[in-house]
RNA sequence: CGGGGCAUAGUAUAGUGGUAGUACAUACGCUUUGGGAGCGUAAUGUCUGGGUUCGAUUCCCGGUGCCCCGACCA
């Protein structure tokens, strides 16, 4: 490729307002442009990149026996209704209709934008496989994914439409699910290796969500740029994201007499850091106590140490609830006579049922909301002024310093980019859709589904991120937009010959051609990041090599022709 | 979803109730060629709808969009 005919060719301005460094990088070398907030083109050295991506993918897709298929991007609404209503709660979900009087009248149906498509390859499946000889069976597509993301951020790392690789297993039972399950993670393990990103990238347990009870599994690679919060317990290696990360709090120490329980008037003191400035106490004397209510309309008091909030989904599973939500200021005040913010864990009615983090454990003299409108008490003690429970929970969303409770060691925590999620579908899907396959013995039996999600353009994100230096890109070989980078200074005949005998060998190879500064030549192939740059000038002539340099290495080296085609090929 | 800010040339910005300026980029000419070159010339403009006004790019209201912080993110 002649550098003087790429498009667009010359350098954007740096892009102010872009605070993360593959958004810059990528926007400024021309890799994308920037559209609106979230949505991107790709450009042509862009799309290089993100095509050799995408092969290693497939590849990878195609080594587990996944069929590649392209499903469409609109579909109808009742697909999405037929799955406890998406339709209405998936909150990342757009729609697409008519944008005019005119293209209403000739068709006035609202489609769905898929965010995802288990709701369409479900049906797709089930209308041509059925019989148990037909299993297992794995389908995947690389599509544009559209999500109503509240704030798309860090250019391609997070966007509003996206590309995304997404595969889904079919299987007779569970045993088959889990056993491909274990196949898609070597096949993920190996992706990130090949992309260069593999040994910061880690398999990490999360929330199924809404999909599923069990865990799911995000690759999630250490990034700065990254979202989440990523929990690893070093002895074993095994990663947590936050959400699902079991935590001990430290414990918080105090050597001092067990005073006497004091009701202290704090009108207006609601907050933790309200009491800490109003008390002067230290944060972890506070408690933090919220009043919930479970599908059924039933009530529980949740309570964690101040320095601590609320793990509603580890609240869910601890009192078997389907869900658990916020009650309102009315039931409160009902259920234990006292406005929100002097709720606390004395004086509880009997009926009330209270769970305690085990973040409160072993704590003497500390502070509670007194259960009386504008009171706390402080120097409360298990024991003396209230029960101790029969058993402390771990309902608290972790943070850095938390322990591993079954070792007792301390997390080590990064944030990270989730480049790759599994899901184990189980039924959920194969119920809503009715999807049943007839087993040998004729008896018809429910179809377990697993759903497996790379981010192809995130990913060309997050390896920028991780792969660069102060001066730009440094493209790992592999998905490199070319090899080489030749660059003539002031001998574009010369560099011409040279650039056809290397294109006649088939090297990727960008040639900046034009009549330019060495300077610019120079600063832009370092931002582009081809693994290696050429250059041809009088100076090199004269000793009869080219000068060769590897965008990771610092040295130059002065190689013949015949010595840069065998160091490439 | 909550809070804050912004909208002027391709980009980044200044300024004004009456004629809109600068830089970079672009085009042309001359010079220059190993780490973001110099001089000269030229072309290019106020997001959208309404209101106030003799007159609005400027003031007011709505819309749209963008940015930042937080919540959310199967």
């Amino acid at each position: 490729m002649l550098q003087s005919k790429l498009f667009p060719g010359s350098l954007k301005e740096n892009p102010k307002d872009e605070k993360s460094v593959s958004a810059k990088y990528l926007i400024r070398a021309g890799f994308v442009d920037k559209v609106m907030a979230g949505v991107y083109t790709i450009l042509p050295l862009g799309w290089r990149v993100l095509d050799k991506i995408e092969d290693i993918i497939r590849e990878e897709m195609n080594a587990i026996d996944g069929q590649q298929v392209f499903m469409p991007a609109l579909s109808p609404q009742e697909n999405w209704r037929k799955t406890a209503d998406r339709l209405n709660k998936i909150d990342v979900l757009f729609e697409a209709r008519g944008a005019n009087d005119e293209s209403r009248r000739r068709n006035d149906a609202t489609y769905v934008l898929n965010c995802t498509h288990e709701d369409v390859v479900t049906p797709l499946a089930k209308k041509m496989r059925f019989s148990y000889k037909d299993f297992p069976f794995a389908l995947y597509q690389i599509q544009t994914k559209f999500r109503n993301e509240a704030r798309p951020k860090s250019g391609i790392l997070r966007g509003r439409e996206f590309r995304m690789k997404d595969l889904y297993s079919f299987h007779r039972s569970e045993a088959g699910l889990k056993k491909f399950y274990e196949k898609s993670k070597v096949a993920y393990t190996n992706v990130f290796n090949r992309l260069g990103i593999g040994e910061e990238t880690f398999i990490t347990l999360a929330s199924g969500g809404d999909f599923t009870k069990d865990f799911s599994h995000e690759f999630q690679t250490e990034c700065e740029a990254g979202e989440d919060l990523v929990f690893k317990v070093k002895s074993t290696g095994v990663c947590y994201n936050r959400e699902v990360t079991p935590s001990q709090a430290p414990e918080f120490k105090s050597e001092e007499e067990i005073k006497k329980m004091e009701l202290i008037e704090g009108k207006g003191i609601i907050g933790v850091k309200d009491l800490v400035d109003f008390l002067k106490i230290e944060i972890e004397r506070t408690t933090k106590t919220l009043v919930y209510k479970n599908e059924k309309g039933e009530f529980l008091l949740a309570a964690v140490r101040g320095d601590y909030e609320i793990n509603e989904e580890k609240l869910c599973k601890v009192v078997r609830a389907e869900r658990v939500e916020l009650a309102r200021a009315e039931e409160v005040k009902k259920l234990v006579g006292a406005e929100i913010g002097y709720i606390g864990i004395v004086n509880v009615p009997e009926k009330v049922k209270v769970i305690m983090d085990d973040s409160l454990k072993g704590r003497i003299n500390f502070e509670a909301g007194a259960n009386k409108t504008n009171y706390h008490v402080v120097n409360v003690n298990f024991g003396q002024d209230l029960e101790s429970p029969k058993e402390f929970f771990d309902i608290k969303i972790a943070k850095d310093g938390d322990l591993f409770p079954a070792t007792g060691e301390k997390y080590e925590v990064f944030k990270g980019a989730e480049v790759g999620n599994i899901f184990p579908l189980n039924t959920k899907f194969s119920e809503a859709f009715d999807y049943r396959f007839t087993d040998k013995d004729g008896s018809k039996k429910i179809v377990y589904m697993g759903s497996y999600g790379i981010g192809s353009t995130r990913a060309m994100g997050v390896i920028v991120e991780k792969l660069h230096d102060e001066r730009g890109i440094i493209w790992p070989e592999a998905i490199a937009p070319f090899k080489v980078h030749l660059i003539s200074i002031g001998k574009n005949e010369e560099a011409s010959k040279l650039y056809e005998k290397l294109q006649a060998e088939k090297i990727e190879i960008l040639f900046d051609d034009r009549d330019i500064s060495p300077g610019i030549k120079f600063a832009e192939a370092d931002l582009i990041g081809c693994p290696y740059r050429a250059v041809i000038s009088a100076k090199t002539l004269e000793k009869g090599k080219l000068e060769v340099k590897k965008r990771n290495e610092k040295e130059v080296e002065f190689l013949t022709e015949e010595e840069l085609l065998k160091r490439i090929k």
